[in-house]
DNA sequence: GCGATTAATGCTCAAAGAGAGCATAAGGGG
DNA sequence: CCCCTTATGCTCTCTTTGAGCATTAATCGC
């Protein structure tokens, strides 16, 4: 048997903790971003070794950057393919650094206050992924591009460009699917329409992409958010994680909007509340709120008997008609 | 803001690659298992400098240590928390040590020839799991002893204990859920039922345990198995990774009995045909197979446009009626 | 107080999907 | 030819979705 040689093994590794904080706040998913200088950043620091857990580590590293408590956490991706040659001061050193992302919910955005935590609406950074208001023009700008795209490639390339263009931005027939937000964003990484493919590059991205729809981050923040996106995005449909978002008691039209924040596409109300209901997801707490601008809302709250039980405490999201998006019939 | 404090960071991390390499041979579920001496472990090395990627390291060691050459591969889980303290020599180092698991796919298993791999069902080490040939022997054994855990406990946590057990191993009201592998493992971990959990408490487990059932594993292997179980039982409902499994062409009964094997439950074989077809997933190759021992099957092949693309491309696994589990029917 | 506006909430209806089972077809072995 | 075995076709019911109509209960502007 071959056993690892084990003189090799002594590999310069650090690992680096990132997290994706977000929370919903008046009908916006947002995220915790730090660093006001540069490029917007995800809290992160190293791993440490008196941190206990990695968890811990985690959310003694966000804490101390943003102040900022976390309930819910669950684990990512552990990125690591790319070899940051971190080059500092001509010494070219071939530095494995791997980054672990966690996801984070948390109950309320509040100012964050002390650390330089900033909150942003993650549609900043992904605004083609945001249908609440129709088709966004984000999409239709880099839909363009990558036409133009699938023809600088030959004919064999071309095809499968095309195809997956079609599929995941929804072109042709294909209908529109939240949850593919990662592939999207690696299909404009690999298309060269997001800033952080020239950057990885080491060359200046043209006035176009700068300019173009979608902030970008530092280092593969932007990915790793994408990641978050859409694993938040499945989730919900099967784990009772919208519950995490919300405060301790609720309509079901904050609920459904928080719903909507997520998957940024709009709900039918009537369907919605008739899923939550049969799922027993909620119970009503008795008070009614008077702040709905119509007739007042019965306030709910999640029954914590459910929480992380039952064999289908998810919430499967029944969209609305494509059509006219603010109806109340969908 | 408060920065990373750049002295503390130089921590010393190894990470390890660890591989749960899955093949079904013959209606098993099998995996491919190293170490011949001591506790079955699965396919791991350090990870590199020279490896360019995190799954190239991974092929690489599992080739090495093998033979076996590795397709669909996707990333697990990456463990941690454990702080393994390796006390070598006498010098109780407090070692930080990574674990980053994924999951493989092959085609079929052969003897895995040079190498020390062998291939064993991976029911050996879960034997709960496989209710193929109804509710296991294993089942009722752990059930007993769960109910003895939970009666020492006081009467709060007693109660949670119970309700965690009821959930996870179908006691009452509440059907089996074959995703739920991992958190059965959990449970039985934390009940002490598993001889891990008195390894890894410096203990030796008694007989009972020991003999009890499910085979163990080294370290944190068998978790990480039970992760990969989950992870593939979901998989199949929504992704074609079943076909990572099959050989080129294949009758329906074939890519049945596969399914069933990963899921531990019988499924119902009409309506999983129609399923399959309606879906689209397959195409006739036009040849026949008759070796079936009654009718001749129809050879079907996986039809490559759904690859990795369509909306829908999983296979909701329809189970078969719980009584007579060996009739047509159901 | 009155009508317009805005939501909340109740119900209906058709289409699609899932669960279960009957019936027939087509091989091999006696 | 009868029997056994598996493949394959079809039906039927019940549930789950998707979509929309209708009613109720507040606020706002007058």
């Amino acid at each position: 048997m071959l056993e690892p040689r084990a003189g090799a093994a002594a590999t310069a590794v650090t690992v680096d903790l990132t997290a994706v904080i977000v929370a919903v706040t008046s009908g916006d998913p947002r995220l915790l971003i730090v660093g006001g200088d540069g490029a917007d950043r995800l809290p992160a620091g190293p791993l440490q070794p008196e941190h206990p857990t990695l968890q811990s580590g985690l959310r003694s590293w966000v804490e101390q950057q943003t102040r900022q408590k976390l309930g819910y956490v669950e684990q990512l991706y552990t990125f690591g393919d790319r070899c940051r040659t971190l080059s500092a001061s001509g010494v070219e050193r071939h530095h494995r650094s791997l980054s672990l992302a966690y996801l984070a919910l948390v109950r309320e955005a509040r100012p964050a206050g002390g650390g330089t935590g900033l909150w942003r609406s993650w549609y900043e950074f992904f605004p083609w992924e945001d249908w609440r208001a129709g088709d966004p023009d984000a999409r239709r700008i880099i839909v363009d591009r990558l036409l133009a795209w699938v023809q600088e490639a030959g004919h064999a390339e071309g095809r499968l460009r095309r195809e997956r263009a079609d599929l995941l931005f929804g072109l042709g027939e294909v209908a529109w699917d939240e949850e593919r937000a990662l592939e999207r964003y690696e299909l404009l990484y690999e298309a060269g329409l997001v800033a952080e493919a020239w950057h990885d590059r080491g060359q200046e991205p043209p006035f176009s992409i700068v300019g173009g729809p979608g902030r970008a981050m530092a280092a593969d923040h932007r990915r790793i958010l994408a990641t978050a996106i859409s694993r938040l995005r499945g989730k919900t449909k099967y784990r009772p994680v919208l519950f995490e978002l919300m405060p301790p008691s609720f309509t079901l039209l904050q609920l459904q909007r928080t719903a909507e924040a997520l998957s940024g596409v709009l709900l039918h109300k009537q369907n919605f509340r008739r899923i939550v209901e049969n799922q027993r997801l909620v119970e009503e707490t008795g008070e009614i709120d008077a702040e709905t601008g119509g007739r007042p809302a019965k306030l709910v709250r999640f029954r914590h008997e459910v929480t992380l039980e039952r064999p289908a405490p998810g919430l499967r999201l029944t969209t609305a008609k494509r059509g006219s998006p603010l109806t109340q019939g969908g």
